[in-house]
DNA sequence: GATTGTGATCGCAATATTACGATAAAAGTA
DNA sequence: TACTTTTATCGTAATATTGCGATCACAATC
């Protein structure tokens, strides 16, 4: 397989697990953390932060894209990227959600 | 490849990459979320209240240990699951320390 | 000592992810 | 039109993940 049963789960745990993947890689850790803080938005100078190649932060701008967490604007010939502010927000939501209904146990 | 890179990122990003694994998938988020409910603790009981097999909800469980954010208690001929609540917290701030850190900005 | 209940592990198959060189695409500039 | 800059996409290789049936391991009980 290798192939996640998606369609078995709620739509809010499959939503906190998708927005949770883009931040299950450092690179993208990285990526969003430098847009969050504006130290880099234009494509080229997040290549020129990160220790990889052009090509595989392409596809990790791709990847957040299209969870949705940021959006870009052509700006010939540059592409400047952005956190999508609603994303964020929502993401910070359902952690929360998730986060913060722990009630400590004596179980075990 | 197909192997990530970490040793190129920082610590501080390949942990958060790590504890955003356990969140990255809707079956581990369904497990964590009973368990930081304590609505199920044995494995049995998670079993019975995911629509996975035996050996995949073990599967889970087993990253979620290795990630450090659960613990499990032998019982024989039961295991008891929790959360682990310094792990946990580490969650919280490290998630934390990301996502407040975003100041809008009019840059596109 | 055989049986039972519970959970871990093995082995396999299928798909996903990560990474990168090479190349294409797009739009401005010479 | 040719060239340059910047980014996206393609193709490929290697590794990781997901899922499950089958089996193993362990302790309690009969």
């Amino acid at each position: 397989m290798g192939v996640t049963k998606t369609e078995v789960f709620t739509d809010e745990h499959n939503r906190i697990a998708e927005l949770a993947k883009a931040f299950a890689h450092p690179a993208r850790v990285a990526i969003l953390q430098l847009l969050a803080q504006k130290k880099a938005c234009v494509c080229g100078d997040l290549v020129d932060e990160l220790p990889l190649a052009q090509a595989t932060v392409s596809q990790h701008l791709k990847e957040l894209k299209r969870i949705g967490i940021i959006k870009g604007e052509i700006n010939p010939p540059r592409v400047c990227y952005c956190i999508n502010e609603a994303v964020w927000q929502e993401a910070r939501e359902l952690f929360g959600s998730v986060l913060d209904t722990f009630t400590p146990n004596n179980c075990c």
